[in-house]
DNA sequence: CAACAATATTGAAACGTTTCAATTCATCGT
DNA sequence: ACGATGAATTGAAACGTTTCAATATTGTTG
């Protein structure tokens, strides 16, 4: 109950404190005898090896950090979920923090992780100043950005190519014959929101057409209902006939303004496109067409790149970009 | 970049080691012209402190393990919200491990942790043996169950009454007047489940009422569309005309399926009631009736109860158990 | 200005493991 | 029976902090 540390255990067993040692990390060569004899003291005497002296004399942690932006948006759960997978097959174990786009607790986690010698630091940022994650990277602990470009800064980034999605997701509402296409999103201050709407933007332009922008505050259900709630309201000649929402969460909340406050039909009235594809996103009563990222890919390579960083001797930054994949559904005309 | 330890910085700086570690810690009397010195050493080289020397040394670790059964399901996200609220209050880091219920992998993270000397485990535990927990709670580091009754074992726990939760279903089921009810769900192995089946099985007896089982493998969106399919396609005499799901994922599918495959009504024809209210239960396009279970409630109380019985002297175990409220929406008759 | 109190700083001993060179022990070939 | 060989075990030195008694430095007061 109390202190059981090695040297009661090879006291019981009457060995040395280097035989337990051994013992408990399995590998060497040790007489099964002993071996026997070890494990019954360390189970008569309820031994739980300490991790910090450990880690100490080893120099090792043997786990990952990983801070996220909001851990209760699908998304970045499936990100977290990849992330996980890739540690388990490793043998590290991932530690998450969630800064709820706080960036004071980001950084409290930051720390708190470099303190820990984690092996990595795979962060989604929240603010443009990534300074402190630079000065952290230079003092020894890797760090690894996650659906965020390194744009300037000297650190390695998993992003999917945003401004590419935005334009897939314009694409294919003109393609489907819509004529007035409007953006649901904010705040543009995140470059993942700013990137799709320069996408999108950029393709609108080469037809000929302008992207009016109803802004939001947050990329959440309620914000998306909210800008909903406006659209509907306008006169038939102004309002949009197809609406690009910067995630899935808008995306839904759009669309129960659409179905509580107007006879609009979707997608014929007015057509929706969602971003993330999210598990919910096939769940809505008008399922949901959306860019598809593949989040627990992105989670997944995150770690992959930062172990392979690790390993080798130069010490490059890479940029991996993935492209992102439309999935169509009820909530827009086929072709 | 490589070791910059105190002694470093201590060299640096014209002081010694434990004048830098007084410093660091910001407590205790240091002139402010040492105290100055000695931060410029420290930016200067790029100090970072040891996690693993420090908690070797003073014993504690200021962290406490979080084990959940599937971080991507809302209710869960939500419990861990509130975990991690308290425990930012109590200036205590908290550690998530994900045992995407396996039992393995569960397993792994309390040893894990239970190495790591985190201050306390909260655990909402996948089997039904709770024999390790029972031992690592013995060997020194405090177990308070999540969402899981200790029975028989000598474990805290803090859950929310399912007995009551399923009861309160059927009630509002039958005062809307309801005659065929049915339960959706399964595996009954979880507690959870069994429990508001239990509850719900009561009341229904009460009055005079089979209640029907649709078990289901998982407790998730599609295996609730999978059970509504079957539901649907009875014939008008022999189909429930109300449904009480085991959570609100299950619920979501099955209105998917009513809504797809069948020309049946909400609430009229068939109504329906979930479990949780998660904050999609309200998104869906009826929105949902459900039992509310104060998920962030349940984590915060989880750290602040292991925090307190920590702090005192008898190391009773305590039960706290919350009830549920019902939540009534479109997917039911109003009373 | 001496004596004392209050305040700053130092030094060194833990904390519990890993690691590796050194040592002991058993086995085998000749 | 005797080294030689290899396997099993031991001992002790780190790892980098915290902590606390001891010491040094200042400031205050009669």
């Amino acid at each position: 109950m109390a202190k059981v540390s090695m040297r009661e255990v090879a006291d019981r067993a009457g060995v040395s404190v280097g035989t337990v040692s051994h013992v408990v990390n399995g590998s060497s060569r040790v007489a099964a005898s002993t071996a026997r004899k070890v494990n019954e003291a360390i189970d008569e005497l309820g031994f739980v090896r300490n991790a910090a002296a450990r880690q100490l004399r080893s120099g090792h942690s043997s786990s990952l950090g990983l801070v996220v932006l909001d851990t209760s948006n699908p998304f970045f759960a499936s990100v977290a979920h990849g992330a996980r997978q890739a540690c388990d097959e490793a043998g590290l174990s991932l530690l998450i923090g969630d800064s709820g786009t706080d960036e004071v607790r980001e950084s409290k986690y930051v720390d708190l992780f470099a303190e820990q010698r984690v092996n990595g630091l795979l962060v989604t940022p929240t603010g443009s100043d990534l300074s402190q994650l630079e000065s952290v990277a230079g003092r020894g602990t890797p760090v690894m950005l996650v659906d965020r470009a390194s744009r300037g800064y000297a650190l390695s980034s998993v992003t999917v190519d945003n401004v590419a999605g935005g334009r897939m997701a314009l694409d294919h509402i003109l393609a489907g014959g819509c004529t007035r296409p409007a953006f649901i999103g904010g705040p543009q201050s995140l470059p993942q929101v700013a990137d799709r709407l320069l996408g999108a933007r950029g393709r609108a332009e080469e037809s000929g057409l302008e992207l009016p922008v109803f802004g939001t505050e947050e990329l959440t259900i309620l914000a998306g209902r909210n800008a909903g709630e406006k659209v509907v309201a306008l006169p038939d000649g102004e309002r949009p006939d197809a609406v690009f929402c910067a995630n899935d969460l808008l995306a839904v909340g759009f669309m129960q303004a659409v179905l509580m406050f107007s006879d609009l039909r979707i997608p014929d009235d007015i057509a929706i496109v969602g971003y993330d594809d999210i598990d919910y996103a096939f769940s809505t009563i008008v399922p949901l067409t959306s860019v598809r990222q593949p989040a627990e890919l992105l989670g997944r390579t995150a770690v992959e790149t930062l172990l392979q960083e690790n390993a080798s001797v130069s010490h490059e930054h890479h940029d991996r970009e993935f492209t992102p994949e439309l999935v169509v559904r009820g909530s827009t005309r086929p072709i």
